[in-house]
DNA sequence: AATGAATGAGAATTCATTCAT
DNA sequence: CATGAATGAATTCTCATTCAT
């Protein structure tokens, strides 16, 4: 509908995009994100095997998309880059509300959903593969005795936890002063992950 | 059928508590609930309207419980308030482990679900009656020059994501020192909150 | 609730065919004939065996009413006799609109239903001797050459029918000029079964 | 199952009517259908969006046969034309007897069901459509001085009523001289109607 | 690749009726 | 007489998925 040079496929998966973030994922049948799309209920099952298959690609997509951004012009300086991470993070989910409510979600979603084994394995192994580069970098602050002894899971969290909770912050506040406000922000997490 | 003194109501909130969190909300059909609490089906909606109205009953009933337990032996000092706010917050999800999950999976599960509107604006009175505390306790940390002066809203929205990571953590990890990780994780928010 | 006196028999046959008017017979829960009758869901069943037997009770109770007031001040004279049954049932129907209306819906309803054998024959028995002066009255009609020798079940049919018609026009159209109206309208009848 | 070729939606509306009128509309669960249709559940809920919408397919398409038939052959006269609709409307339900029967138990049905606004507005439309060209009969017929001045909306329903009763009756007594009975009622009912 | 009719297991909810108090 | 909690079968409707075209 909206761009019609857009693949089905993409279509598919901005239609669900769009519906998983304002309904729920379980709340969200494949019939409307294929109306949603513009196509048949059928072809929505010739790009993805099932609902699950088409959930965890719409992950890969952002997480990947995510990590893109994350790691661009990053200075050499561990705390700076620790820094411009954590902005370049913040920045993309402004950018993309719906892909922040969505990992949200999903994440909750596939500690609840039956895990099919030899799928969820692989998917797993993918995921691992994304943030392999997160905690690649808190290893080496560790190892530069930049960032506490505390385990690589929990700075990870934290630090997830402190962005996805700015972004919403920024997100319902829009007219803030973002300038001044991230600055603040940044160092506090810094402060808190690194002291 | 663990506690045959319980009543029915109380069966079906305990058996929809675990499964919940175990499945997910969605993925917890009502029949499984009921089964597990060992009645009818229809006894479950004897005693509820709806589904919704379990879900609402039974978040209102974590967090009244919640609430209790942070109100607990506060010292008059505002600092000290804070902290020890913090700690018991802490302490009573890592003691309720699926409380902490429900609360994650019902704040996305009420976005996403059509609001009945008066329903709806009745049980959004209560979440805001029972938040009302920590608001205010916020709003005296500014007027004391504590806190810093951003919205409430920031405030709460930031000490929750704090408490939920770290009780997180160390349910993952409960072999760890908590006496010290405790210590140092309060000081760390603390200082997030009211530097 | 309206009528504190009343048995609380009678007051659940008011509110059953209140609501039996305005939502259907079969849309209406015993549960909530109870509720509007201001007793609980047992005493129902206390005084009716099941919903059938409620639903049988009230039809015998209209059945009754409406004799009774039709068999007022009946001149000698057969003509003059129709033609006051006919009003005289009219106007008690127009008295008693949702006596009219539940009537309707009565009939269809035993159609419709599983008859239980005993407890149907019982009930058909009881209508039979309700209508039996009905029949009486067009036999001896025919015995006077009055009425066309026509089957008395279509005789009585096509009365019921214009009487239902005439009455339910009148309740639509309650401005009308009713004295006027009637007298034709009783005049085409008698037209139609005594020509 | 009987009709190979037949498409499934007609299969549905076909079992629908049978079962409706032996056993009443809300006494018929859509599951019964769908399996004296031979098809699945889901299969009826794919062809309509309810059970109130295949009830008002239904009506539509009896009514739409029915006002098919009785406009056939239809002569200039507006008396005889009054006539040949009348009989037509006979014949066609003493041929179509469910249609007589569901089109009395829909009637009932639509007034006790919730009406859903824009849908019911949308089926009513349709329902005036249909009915168009009787009141325009009708108003002819005042305009030509042959029928009474009353309102349009009595004259069809005494209409409609006089067809009612008198192909019930036909149809209890099959073995009636029908021949002269229908001369002789279609006369009495001109003489109420246009008298 | 794309379609959309068809499927049937399962979900939420209703309801007549029972029964212990 | 009266109560209302409890029951579980039945009902309407949903939905992921399949498959013939």
């Amino acid at each position: 509908m909206n761009h019609p040079k857009m693949s089905k496929k993409q279509l598919i998966l901005e239609a669900a995009l769009r519906l998983f973030v304002s309904q729920g994922i379980s709340n969200t049948s494949t019939a409307s994100i294929a109306k949603h799309a513009g196509v048949a209920t059928g072809t929505l099952f010739h790009h993805f095997a099932n609902k699950q298959a088409l959930c965890d690609t719409l992950y890969l997509q952002i997480k990947t998309e995510l990590i893109k951004s994350m790691q661009q012009e990053l200075p050499a300086d561990l705390l700076e880059q620790g820094q411009a991470l954590w902005l370049n993070a913040l920045d993309w989910f402004i950018a993309s509300p719906n892909a922040l409510r969505y990992l949200q979600r999903y994440y909750l979603n596939i500690e609840a959903s039956e895990n099919s084994q030899q799928q969820q394995a692989q998917t797993m192994a993918t995921f691992r593969e994304l943030h392999q580069f997160i905690y690649q970098f808190f290893e080496r602050c560790q190892q530069a005795g930049l960032a506490s002894d505390l385990p690589l899971d929990y700075l990870a969290l934290m630090a997830q936890n402190s962005i996805f909770s700015n972004a919403e912050f920024l997100l319902l506040y829009p007219d803030y002063n973002r300038t001044e406000f991230k600055r603040r922000a940044c160092q506090a997490a810094m402060n808190s992950l690194m002291g």
